[in-house]
Formats: C-alpha cells, structure tokens, sequence
DNA sequence: GATTGTTTTGACCGATCGGTCAACAATGTT
DNA sequence: AACATTGTTGACCGATCGGTCAAAACAATC
C-alpha cells in the first residue's frame, strides 16, 4: 500500500466516518441515546444499517464519539483569562463564543442537552472531573475580579450557569424559540440582537462598566 | 351504584391514575417520547403493562395528557400584571415562581424540556398559539414601564427567555449542576443564594433601582 | 344467587430493536 | 494470476417495542 494510496482509502474511510457521525448526531440529539435507533441513523445517513456497525462498532461506541468531540469544541472558552483580564472583554466574549458555538453546532449541543437530561449516564465522570475543575478554577479568577472592585461580588459559579442557560437556550430551545417569535429560524439580526441585550443586562448586572463593549 | 361507593371508586380509579401519571413523568421526562418504553412505565408504576393501557389508552394519549397537566401548572405566572406593576416587584416574583415551579415539578420541567429538544411535535399549536400570545401580551406591558422609565429599554421578549432559561437550568441541567457542585442535589441554601444573584444581576441589568427587594 | 358491568392480567401479535454473520465485491500486495 | 485484506450488505438472531384480547377476578344491582 502505497503512501498515495493510503491517503486516499484514509480519506474515504473518514468521509464516510463523517457522514454517520453527521446523521447520528441528528438522530441522538432528537430523541436521546434510547429514542435512537441505528435503522434512523442509517436512513439519515443513506447507508445500510450493517454499514453503521461495521464503522462505529455498535451504539454506544458511536453515542460515546459524538460527546467526545462536542466536549473537544468547547475546551478552548475560557481557556486563557487572569486576574489582570478586563472582565468586560471576559465575559463580552464568553456570551459571544458561547452562542456563536450553538449556532455552529446545533446538533451537538442538544445532543448535550439530551445527555444531562437523562442523569448524564456517559458524561458523569466529565462532569464532576475535568469541568468541576474548570469551573472552580474561572471561579477563583472571577473572585478576585470581585476583590480588585472591578465587579459587583457575585457568586462566580451561578454567574457562569447564568451565561451558560441563557446562550444555550437559544440552540436547545430552537424549537420554543422560533416558535413563540413566529420565524423559521432566527435571523443574524435576532442574533445580534440577543447578544447585545446579554451583554448590556449580564455586564450591567455584574457591577461592570465596561470601557470598550457596546453600550447598547 | 351509591353515591358513596361512587366517590370510592372514583377515588381509586384517580389513586391509580396519579401513581400512572407519576410514574410516567419519571421515565418520560429522563428519555424522551420515543425512549420511554411502556415498559419501564409499569415498572415504576408497579403495575402490568396492560393495566397503563387500560387506564391511558395508549402511549401517545398518557404522553399528551403529561404535557397538558404540566402546561396548566405554569399557566398563573405572569398573569395579572398591568403597566402600573413594579417591575422590580414582578420580575423578582417571577424569578422565584419559576425557581420554585422548576424545584416543585422537576419532573414536568424535563419532561418539557425534552419535548422541545425533539422538535416540539406535540406542542408546536400550543407554543405558536397561545404561549406566543403570552409572551406578546407580557411584552406589551414591559415594554410601558421602559417608556416610563421604570426600567431600561430591553427587548422584552429576550428578559422572558433570559429567566425562563436562567431559573429552568437548575432543574433541567441539575445533573451537571450537581457533578459540578459535587453535591447530591441542591440545597435550599443554594436555591435562596440563586434566586438572589438572578434578582440581583437581571433587575440590576435591566436599570431597575428596586424600591423593597432585597439589595444583595 | 343470578346478572351485569368493571378491573386485572398473562398470553400473544406483528414490527422493530441492537447486533452477528456469512457470502460477496473491491482493492492491494506479491 | 494468485492471494490476502478490507469494505459491503441482506439475512437472520433473540429481545423488546406498542398494542390487542380473552379469560378470570371483582364489584354492584336486581
């Protein structure tokens, strides 16, 4: 097997790879890891159901990839703020990353959602490992924000759920949404619209007066 | 049949009903309309599979009549306000109604929630009729107290999703909730510093200098 | 006590579930 | 050309799905 080759069996075998995880994610994030069933994977995906196993080795194995790589998407939020970092800019982004990675992955997130929904039976140890830290570490930035007066003394992990609620809503409650508003779906200037009211009432709120953020 | 032993079997017959209803809730809300298996129902309910059936007729009818009880519960939020209210007076009432909703019917508020992650196929009539009625009405109404200046000009709409989102999370997500925590479940000490911080950041955000509620 | 109506429940139905397998096609390697 | 490896797929497995049904148990009326 030639390197020429290779690449280009590596490169279909991922194609098709691709093209389950795509139609999986649909499924899982419509009716849960119970409600799916390999046969509605397989229809979405135009393959025979054999197909899906002979690739992602049964349900659980394809259910498990899929939270992988929606967690693998959010590790970079966050990931690079000190106690010198403008918590104006801070959070501006964070809502502003947040929603924009509901709007890029809309399947995954409700595939998320879906997963806590039913007790977090595959994501438990996530949950209270790698995130708990995660959280506790932003936290104990966000408190010291407090300290140096550049904002109001909030309880740093309700504000975090606050941020976290208030984008996802958005993408997991898409069909409320639209719904209530009486559109399709929401259009760039919803979207805008939604991020600057967030912005102006979560930074308000906090105490911030933000120096370079839109003041709506 | 008397009157008494009418009441009596009415009686039982609601006994058995509720345990059915209740049962139903548990496992419907953790996987969903299709993930849910008739089943497990009458396994929680401790009771066999035909009995649900004769009570409830059928899958479908048990599931639509799960989501009708829940909508009726929500139904008194919101509902006698004028653009002569407080704002900061209802929106902290709102806050703590729908944070005690949420605890009250943990049940019922995942149970909806997983509805809408599927597309909402049972409740798109309800949600573009007469919720989305709701909302404008309430809008209406916030939108005068901003011209009034009691508040500042937000979009109503995004303020009603911002603490629908924000008070649900914690009943909806309390599985990551806890594992972040790392508590078995949230105790009322949480849930009065939660409702707190909400009330604090979202009349604070929304320019509202509350005359009586609590200032943090 | 016979009759009528209501509950209860195991047995059963066809359809679908996740998963296996063997036969076959396609592709590489030598 | 012969062989080995990988990909494809229909047929099939036991288990479970939502739902039906009839027989038995129970209760109320006459």
């Amino acid at each position: 097997m030639t390197a020429d080759t290779a690449n280009q069996e590596n490169a279909s075998r991922d194609r098709i790879e691709q093209t389950i995880l795509s139609a999986a994610e649909q499924v899982f994030s419509q009716h849960g890891y119970r409600g799916a069933s390999l046969q509605a994977i397989a229809d979405q995906a135009k393959l025979p159901k054999a197909n899906i196993l002979y690739y992602m080795g049964s349900k659980q194995a394809l259910y498990v990839r899929l939270l992988n790589r929606m967690m693998n998407r959010w590790n970079a939020v966050l990931e690079d703020i000190t106690e010198d970092s403008d918590p104006g800019q801070v959070l501006s982004d964070f809502i502003r990353t947040k929603m924009m990675l509901g709007q890029r992955y809309p399947e995954g997130s409700k595939l998320f959602a879906a997963e806590i929904l039913a007790g977090a039976p595959f994501l438990k140890e996530y949950l209270a490992g790698e995130l708990k830290e995660w959280v506790a570490s932003r936290a104990v930035i966000i408190r010291q924000w407090a300290q140096q007066g550049k904002m109001d003394d909030v309880d740093p992990r309700w504000l975090i759920f606050l941020i976290w609620s208030a984008t996802q809503h958005y993408t997991e409650y898409s069909a409320q949404v639209t719904g209530i508003l009486g559109e399709e779906a929401l259009s760039e200037a919803d979207l805008a619209s939604i991020c600057q009211f967030l912005e102006h009432v979560i930074l308000k709120g906090c105490g911030i007066t933000s120096s370079n953020a839109t003041s709506h």
